[in-house]
DNA sequence: CGGTTTTGACCCGCGC
DNA sequence: GCGCGGGTCAAAACCG
């Protein structure tokens, strides 16, 4: 696995739409986290608890090794990824948002959708349209705060981000065209 | 005209 | 084996 790319799709959101939205809360569950943690009351609202919060750029660079989501009562479902497939890493963040189509920089396509039963609300299912990169995210909305929506990234990213590789050219353009 | 969205059908794993 | 819940497919509609 090389991390040649930026996994992290929160670096775009710094700079395209981010601005338009308040991140108050992320969550991050990946098959390792939450083993040990699986508390009764399964899903108590961190957002009242701003002790528990981290900040943004907490959550950027710790975001792989699970330290930070010290205390988030996520429950962690070890068991929906499927056989056929490894699933590299899912994260999942909350944020506080009307549109739950966000410009992260990469480019989605829709390819499904879901009401399901544990959230009143839909649930949406996009994969990313770039040949070859199946990654996928699910974005659905708070079942207890309708204004938050959470979005769940799957896998990396196989390729750049169309947005990065704007900036990049934009930067190079720049340098070479001083004279 | 090509890519995306929509939407019901299909599939698959899991618990009973 | 069956039903249920959740994830994906795919064809038609839609849109620039």
């Amino acid at each position: 696995m090389d991390q040649r790319y930026p996994s992290n799709p929160l670096d775009h959101m710094h700079q395209s739409s981010f601005d338009n939205f308040i991140l108050s809360d992320y969550l991050m569950f990946d098959d390792c986290v939450n083993d040990h943690q699986e508390q009764d009351q399964s899903r108590s609202h961190s957002t009242e608890e701003s002790s528990e919060k981290a900040t943004f750029s907490d959550a950027t660079h710790g975001l792989f090794d699970g330290a930070t989501s010290n205390n988030n009562n996520i429950k962690c479902k070890n068991g929906i990824k499927r056989s056929k497939g490894e699933v590299g890493q899912r994260i999942a963040f909350r944020t506080k948002s009307e549109l739950e189509i966000m410009d992260d920089g990469y480019k989605w396509r829709k390819y499904g959708k879901k009401s399901v039963k544990s959230n009143p609300n839909l649930r949406n299912y996009y994969k990313c349209s770039s040949g070859g990169c199946n990654v996928k995210k699910r974005v659905e909305r708070d079942r207890d705060d309708s204004s938050y929506v959470i979005t769940t990234y799957e896998g990396v990213h196989t390729h750049e981000s169309p947005y990065y590789t704007q900036i990049s050219l934009l930067h190079s353009d720049a340098f070479t065209s001083t004279n």
